[in-house]
DNA sequence: GCGATTCATTTGAATGATTCAAAAAAAGCG
DNA sequence: CGCTTTTTTTGAATCATTCAAATGAATCGC
């Protein structure tokens, strides 16, 4: 993301352009998914005064306008990603939490409504896969059974 | 449930028979989707003394031999169910918290398979639809809109 | 560009759900 | 009934997140 990208997404908003805000938004291109942590941690790589208070109050101001969307994965930690408006779903690994965008399957909107609604208005349908990353069956793999069996 | 369902329960699971699990059960029969807390309010009507400690100590037994199932929705405090094996999934109301069930889909298994894996091995899809329950429906077209508009 | 106003950031502390740990009590076995 | 193992209690710790007051910076009108 360049520097006018940002200024310009937090123009477009209604935001004030701040350099922690600039930051922020930066660190979560490169870091999808990432927690408010990792942010933080990212953002004072380029900027090392700003507090981790400061990257919630942007994380909860980006996302107020719409620019950003928190994830909150079972009991994990809040992830936050610049992919908005387009109702994509996720796969969680329940080994190492990676985190990966899945597409909404298109054609039938298969989970957006529920048999029986019980007269909720609904206005989101989020699906959380869980499952196990390709590096984490492979440690798996090695863990339990050290010696590749031939059987 | 009556004292020896969950005693029967508890026995079959491998778990010793207490009071305080006895009671988590039955309290869970009337208020499905309760907190730790709820439940614990609940226990000490009838066993005064349990703590909240014990309560989550009873609820991770609980769903560690697979007698309860916890959902966390959001950033909502973990709720517990005795509803296990059938992988339904949850309507809740972001204005008041309330959740009910709701089936999966029957015939095509709709979110249990993303278009792409990502190499990820899938163990479960875990679908919450948020929305506002029939009270708060009410609740905020009173709030906005006091005096029912007859156009 | 400059100053006033509004909004953002910092610092430090508080909160709430949950977990950890050690000691006391109860369950189930023989 | 007594022994061993598991559970419960008590009290404190943890972690992500939020609150609040004071300082500092961004924008608007001139």
């Amino acid at each position: 993301m360049t520097l006018s990208d940002a200024t310009g997404l937090l123009r477009g908003a209604g935001l004030r352009v701040t350099e922690p805000r600039r930051a922020v938004l930066e660190a979560l291109e490169g870091l999808p998914h990432a927690s408010a942590d990792a942010i933080h941690a990212q953002v004072v790589r380029t900027l090392p005064d700003v507090s981790l208070q400061t990257v919630y109050n942007v994380l909860r101001d980006l996302t107020g306008s719409g620019l950003t969307r928190s994830i909150e994965p079972g009991d994990h930690p809040a992830r936050y990603e610049l992919r908005v408006g387009d109702n994509h779903h996720h796969l969680v690994c329940t080994r190492c939490s990676a985190i990966v965008d899945v597409d909404c399957v298109v054609g039938h909107a298969p989970c957006l409504t529920p048999n029986e609604s019980h007269g909720f208005v609904l206005n989101e349908a989020e699906v959380t896969f869980w499952g196990l990353c390709l590096d984490c069956q492979a440690a798996v793999g090695l863990a339990s059974d050290p010696v590749p069996s031939t059987h």
